[in-house]
DNA sequence: CCACGATACGGAACAATGTTCCGTTTGCCA
DNA sequence: TGGCAAACGGAACATTGTTCCGTATCGTGG
């Protein structure tokens, strides 16, 4: 049976008003403020939303499938898969980089699962094309190349003097250095 | 004027509990945990160390202390200054991904400042002597590297599949790459 | 059109945590 | 030993995520 109406409505302010808030005051918005922004009770967003994580997930699940979905194509589009999964990996950064807070909430345990079931299996798919082609000859699982971009991205965008999109050009960067550098 | 004995027994008996809570339970060990553990109020850990961070720092102020000072002697000590950096990064990730919670709490605001002051002059001279050997061509902010080290640490030692050495390794291997193939 | 049961709602209340405040206790010196 | 500056303890406050339950609302069967 579908859902009640108010319920649908609700939800979808709930959505939209996460998303504002996510903007204007990072992903650490409080709940409180969330609810407040969507003109509902605090109940309302966890029936909705078991967790502050599961609304974190489902506020940002398009973009998130949308990097998924590009995978695939990268490594179609580039001569070179490491070009591909270098290509791939700026997209997710200019994803991370552009949410304030993010990144550091992806350590907390849903989100965490949510982006690892989504996202593990394409870095997967680009780390392998690149290996075959000899381009990578370390031993890298995908879920801790994902983990350390994620990582790297960690308080981007405040511009203090850290350039996060440097750091993590010099981490796929040095995926590429041969065995005997290392 | 020296302080009065029992604050000075009650300073030193904090950091001791403190070392022993945040080998046992992290660095997010709960002020009140501490405070019990050293047998005193919670008040007198604040009239020590205005801020949590502050008491993080006076814990570790030896190691960080004997981090920073292993920087010149490591560049006498090896023949490349990319390698004296690489050696001198190991160390700085070796104690951070012994310290549960370390690297993370590396982005309250005193803890930053006090690990900035004290080592980004030594990061700095260590990539200056790489880049003047041309061993790196890129332009590296000290801070941001060390940032960067830092954030990858960060999840460390949860036995789950994340190798931050590994991640750190390929960072300072990209360091090294051409500029032409960045 | 209305009554009624299932569904959903609101927000008070709880737990955990960092931090502040102030009445009380204690060390030290004259 | 008396007194006071220094230090103490822990209750109280603010901020969070989360849970609970009495109340309001929706939608359907009559």
């Amino acid at each position: 049976m579908p859902k009640r109406a108010d319920a649908q409505r609700n939800e979808k302010a709930l959505l939209d008003a996460a998303a504002a808030a996510f903007v204007e005051s990072g992903v650490d918005a409080p709940v409180r403020d969330i609810a407040a922004r969507a003109g509902v009770g605090v109940g309302t967003i966890y029936r909705h939303f078991p967790t502050r994580s599961d609304l974190i997930a489902a506020v940002f699940r398009h973009q998130v499938e949308a990097c998924a979905e590009a995978g695939p194509a990268l490594l179609k589009s580039n001569d070179s898969p490491h070009a591909a999964l270098a290509a791939w990996i700026d997209l997710f950064v200019d994803f991370l980089v552009t949410k304030h807070g993010l990144p550091e909430a992806l350590h907390e345990q849903g989100l965490h699962a949510y982006f690892v079931e989504r996202l593990v299996p394409v870095c997967g798919q680009l780390l392998g094309a690149a290996w075959n082609a000899g381009e990578i000859t370390a031993t890298v699982e995908p879920i801790g190349l994902l983990r350390g971009v994620g990582n790297l991205c960690i308080g981007a965008g405040r511009d203090d003097g850290y350039d996060a999109r440097q750091m993590v050009g010099f981490l796929i960067e040095g995926l590429r250095a041969p065995a005997g550098s290392r």
